[in-house]
RNA sequence: GGCUCCGUAGCUCAGCUGGAUAGAGCAACUGACUUCUAAUCAGUAGGUCGCAGGUUCGAAUCCUGCCGGAGUCACCA
């Protein structure tokens, strides 16, 4: 038992013992193993149902003679018993012992050696027309989850972001700033401002001044004319699908921005000067939300940048026959062999459109980065998009069409419903994080043992907690679902939490600084009476690489998120159950501070992965 | 309307490659701190797993239909 790939064992012996015992060829993908329930004594259970029809006995004669067989057969089986057609196994503590000291000599435990492939991750995207938000947080986690998932399979992960830095939306926070900025910025304003806040802020007045400006010109002669001639049921559903066209036909104010959209596009000096300067506020602000998300990136791509290239990929495959040109020479794909719709790739006047773009992007990233895998972490909002980028890129035959994934995550909302940045309910990220770190100094006012730690230590503890509690909340629920976040429960430090997590770690911590100072440890090893909780606990450490690899696979850090829990509630319980540091021989207690060290090391390892730090203590 | 996803306890979520009596947390109620950190633990109560069929020894899980909700189907990004 070198390793413990504990099911290939019992799965193997199983298949042999079928057919020593009844001549009966099993293939092993039909052997069953899962761990016994609760109520029932032994560690893992064989599910003998499946294996009926091939040997010609009931279930429970089955289990009975199977057992025998491998109790015979494994020294690490020492008891069975069969229940109807399921056969519990009971292990020896030998195996117990032999397990711990296998996790013991792994110094990456549930860690892959470099596997030799390189995967490219896209996440966060930000705009630099105004501040991250509670969806991007979600994306962020997501994403820099995943690249710490992914690092733990072997691979080496590039992490990338588009920064969607032009187009109308940053116009209207620089033509704002022009007209009522009067020369301020972030460190000049009263109090200072994080540069993306500051920007952030000008977009708003803009809005307010359009919407403002929009109200008047609904009174207006032409304006009610037009309300007149169309089919609209009343004046307040016209004025609301109107906007847009408002905004580009008649909007004095649209009028402006639209000429600062396009002064940018032919490279008017001053426009590029002012938008130079206003980006660079932003992304100064945005880095710092990263820094405290645990986000970092080694490759942007601006769309600046980015936003006109795939031409030429669309030219060739015009050439290949994946494209066809249009009379009015927009150019298009027509998808509907495969049950999609025809989807436009260059505009009538020879532009590009936004997949265009994620055409150029994608195979720019292969140039630059010479990689088959890429991961694109954004909304499911945007799932066909990628359904039809990446049927284009299997057509155009680009050599990294197969590695292509869209790891979409449902959108977050609040408890009474979408954030809507028009009805003032977005939830910032940078206010969020404030709120949960001032929520977990609150909370930890009381505690007398922390109010002896130096401040600075007090505050990097308080930013553990709050941030930690924010991030657990939102990893533990299942990407691909969409989740509604309530302010309330996210910053919660009880139950299902990430402190409920840090402070078994912290537990465990402080164990270890009491014993250091104490004698010399006994032989784990002579420890006999191996309980329940403990046996417990060793089981759910040994799922530790597998819970990493399915998580990785499937994309969802939930999965490590949830088994985390599960690992710090046996913990808890095993606390309250047994006495460690004065336990009843010193064998035992040599025993149960080596299991919780693998346990604080797994919890460590594990919460990092999702960006949570984990305190000595708290 | 087409396609995709979702529907599990009052609320938020696990479980879904079919397996034993469907699990947690929050909220409610009861109990445990002179004890290794009570940000903890033990317990009570709470369920037609949206509905109806089907496949199977066995279905929350797979299939079909229906009901309810969301997203998407732009010369926006």
């Amino acid at each position: 038992m070198a390793d413990f790939t504990l099911h290939d064992i019992l799965r193997t012996t199983v298949v042999k013992g079928l057919d020593e015992l009844y001549q009966a060829k099993v293939g092993i993908e039909y052997i069953q193993i899962g761990p016994t329930r609760k109520e029932f004594e032994g560690e893992q259970t064989l599910l003998v149902f499946p294996l009926v029809r091939y040997v010609k006995k009931n279930p429970e004669q089955l289990a009975n003679e199977l057992g025998a067989y491998l109790k015979s057969n494994l020294d690490f089986v020492e008891d069975f018993n069969a229940v109807k057609g399921f056969l519990n196994l009971v292990f020896s503590d030998n195996y117990w012992h032999a397990m711990l000291a296998w996790m013991n000599r792994e110094p990456h435990f549930g860690f892959k050696s470099p596997s030799g492939k390189k995967v490219l991750i896209e996440y966060s995207s930000p705009n630099t027309n105004k501040p991250l938000h509670l969806g991007h947080i979600r994306n962020i986690l997501l994403g820099s989850a995943m690249v710490r998932l992914l690092q733990s399979q072997g691979h080496e992960v590039i992490r990338t972001q588009i920064i969607n830095d032009r187009g109308i939306a940053i116009c209207k926070s620089m033509l704002a700033w022009q007209k009522w900025g009067d020369g301020e910025t972030p460190f000049t304003a009263n109090p200072p401002m994080k540069g993306d806040h500051f920007v952030g802020k000008y977009y708003v007045l803009f809005d307010q001044a359009f919407k403002e400006e929009y109200k008047q010109w609904q009174s207006s002669e032409q304006a009610q004319a037009l309300y007149k001639q169309s089919d609209a049921k009343d004046s307040d559903s016209f004025f609301g699908t109107y906007k847009n066209t408002y905004f580009n036909n008649y909007s004095p104010l649209g009028r402006e921005a639209t000429e600062m959209l396009q002064n940018w596009e032919k490279g008017d000096l001053k426009v590029r000067a002012l938008w130079q300067t206003m980006n660079g506020w932003v992304l100064e602000g945005i880095e710092k939300t990263y820094q405290r998300l645990g986000a970092s990136f080694e490759k942007n791509y601006y769309e600046s940048e980015v936003y006109s290239i795939g031409k030429t990929m669309v030219r060739q495959g015009i050439e290949q026959g994946v494209f066809y040109t249009e009379k009015d020479g927009s150019v298009w794909a027509n998808l509907e062999d495969v049950g999609m719709d025809k989807k436009i790739v260059l505009r009538s006047d020879g532009t590009s459109v936004y997949i265009t773009q994620d055409l150029g992007t994608a195979h720019l990233r292969y140039e630059d980065f010479d990689t088959q895998r890429f991961v694109y972490v954004v909304a499911d909002e945007q799932e066909y998009h990628f359904k039809v980028l990446f049927e284009l890129l299997k057509r155009l035959k680009a050599p990294y069409a197969a590695g292509l994934h869209h790891l979409s995550y449902g959108m977050v909302e609040l408890p009474d419903g979408k954030m809507k940045s028009r009805e003032g309910t977005v939830v910032d990220a940078d206010d969020l994080m404030n709120a949960v770190v001032s929520l977990a100094e609150n909370e930890s006012k009381d505690r007398g043992e922390l109010q002896l730690l130096p401040e600075q230590e007090r505050k990097a503890l308080y930013e553990m907690i709050g941030l930690g509690a924010l991030k657990y909340y939102i990893l533990k629920v299942n990407a691909k679902k969409k989740m509604v976040f309530n302010p309330e429960e996210s910053v919660d430090l009880q139950g299902q939490t990430g402190p409920y997590i840090q402070n078994a770690f912290v537990r465990i911590k402080s164990l270890e600084r009491k014993d250091s100072a104490t004698s010399q440890p006994g032989n784990s090893k002579e420890y006999h009476s191996i309980k329940k909780e403990e046996k417990h606990l060793l089981t759910l450490l040994h799922d530790y690489p597998s819970i990493l690899e399915e998580s990785a696979v499937e994309y969802n850090p939930s999965g490590l998120a949830v088994y985390l829990y599960q690992l710090a509630k046996s913990f808890h319980r095993f606390y309250h159950e047994v006495r460690i540091l004065s336990a009843e021989t010193e064998e035992a207690k040599s025993f149960r501070l080596s299991l919780a060290n693998r346990v604080a090391s797994v919890l460590q390892s594990g919460m990092n992965i999702l960006g949570v730090q984990m305190p000595d203590r708290m």
